[in-house]
DNA sequence: CGCTAATCTAGAACAAGTTTCAGACTTGAT
DNA sequence: ATCAAGTCTGAAACTTGTTCTAGATTAGCG
């Protein structure tokens, strides 16, 4: 068999098939394809922490990368694909960062909303990276649907975590899709500058009453 | 004064001081120019029908709309400032159409999230209009905010007539902005083909609950 | 060690959004 | 009717995402 080969054959058109799980879908990648594959992340992370969506260039990137264009999109099929990618990376970063300061609010809604809050702040450190990310994301075709419902995941169980809750129910389930519609929402109207970091706080506080609304006493 | 001249000079580059209500913003145009702007919203609206956001390209918009690729820019100084405009001229139309048959619902939740099911399912009647109108929406950066804000304005005034309520409170007013928060986010995933009609319909009807949660009996 | 299949590279080529420019055309004012 | 100022047109040019190609390189296998 060759070289660097049968194994990122997945890394270029992620096999339809083995789209699911979080880490342990794609086969185990070289060594120096791991390594080509960080290089690529950090620098799209970087170029984007500078000039948001827009500084990320392909032809940028491969060179900050020290990568040919042709590799770099063998590994990431397309820009919105790498910013995706860019995301889960730094999403997964934030859970590990959020799981070791569990939030201190009395109910689950309090507790919710302390979390995004916290991951709100964290966003607005490096707001061009935020844009890149968001703008990727809501931006995103079918084509990178695999991908996106993966940050999608990522993000239910942040909220989960939070509100400390091991078997949710389907009514609270429905909760938190809405709080993570409201959360990508209330992003975008931020980064595009037609809500206020205040605005941003009392939309998401609002939406987390709903956890309130289907917890206790199911009306 | 100079031909269709000044007039259009805001048709170019709406001056930021007279972004803000509806129509009565930019100054009036001459017959050839509102009929050479009709032209190049129909066109684009024709194009995003069959194809999508990527289906809509400057050039053929020109083409179909017989008008030179400069002067399209002149009206609309970039693609998603064109969509958004489509997507302004749709929902006009739509709030003509939802006023003609108000909702029966009994609560004002019921009513509201009725409203939206009603234009959810105008929307899926047309789902590559929707896919070309939503993406610029939310593709949007902060040089098209007067107008995306001007679409908001129109999905509020939408949910607030559903919902009957003269003069909504703050906390209601954060409901709707929730909403509206759910709505495109819901829409979004809807149209990237990772949640089903029946998803949406849920979501929908979940945060519809906050407007029960802050009209009657304020906890 | 040498083979073979796949990867990686460098660079050209293509596509669509956006900009630019010179010249023809309109329109309102004189 | 003429004029000045601004608009519209047609076409080329530029930018950046994406694709394609030929050849150099790499990795596992016999």
């Amino acid at each position: 068999m060759p070289a660097e080969a049968k194994v990122s054959a997945k890394v270029n058109k992620p096999a339809k098939v083995e789209a699911r799980a979080a880490a342990p879908a794609s086969p185990p990648l070289t060594e120096r394809q791991e390594a080509r594959r960080r290089r690529i992340l950090h620098a799209s992370a970087q170029l984007a922490s500078r000039g948001g969506f827009d500084a990320v260039q392909m032809r940028e990137v491969a060179e900050s990368s020290q990568v040919a264009l042709g590799t770099l999109y063998r590994y990431f099929p397309s820009k919105i694909h790498l910013l995706v990618a860019t995301m889960q990376d730094q999403l997964e970063h934030m859970h590990g960062t959020l799981r070791k300061k569990p939030p201190q609010g009395e109910t689950a809604a309090e507790r919710v909303a302390e979390t995004l809050m916290r991951a709100f702040r964290a966003l607005q450190r490096e707001p061009h990276l935020a844009d890149a990310m968001v703008r990727a994301l809501t931006f995103a075709d079918r084509s990178v649907s695999p991908e996106v419902d993966q940050v999608s995941r990522q993000t239910t169980a942040i909220i989960l975590d939070a509100m400390g809750q091991e078997n949710p129910t389907p009514e609270q389930l429905s909760a938190v899709r809405v709080i993570e519609h409201t959360w990508h929402s209330a992003l975008v109207t931020w980064l595009s500058g037609r809500a206020s970091i205040a605005q941003v706080k009392i939309d998401i506080e609002t939406v987390c009453r709903l956890i309130d609304l289907t917890s206790p006493t199911t009306p």
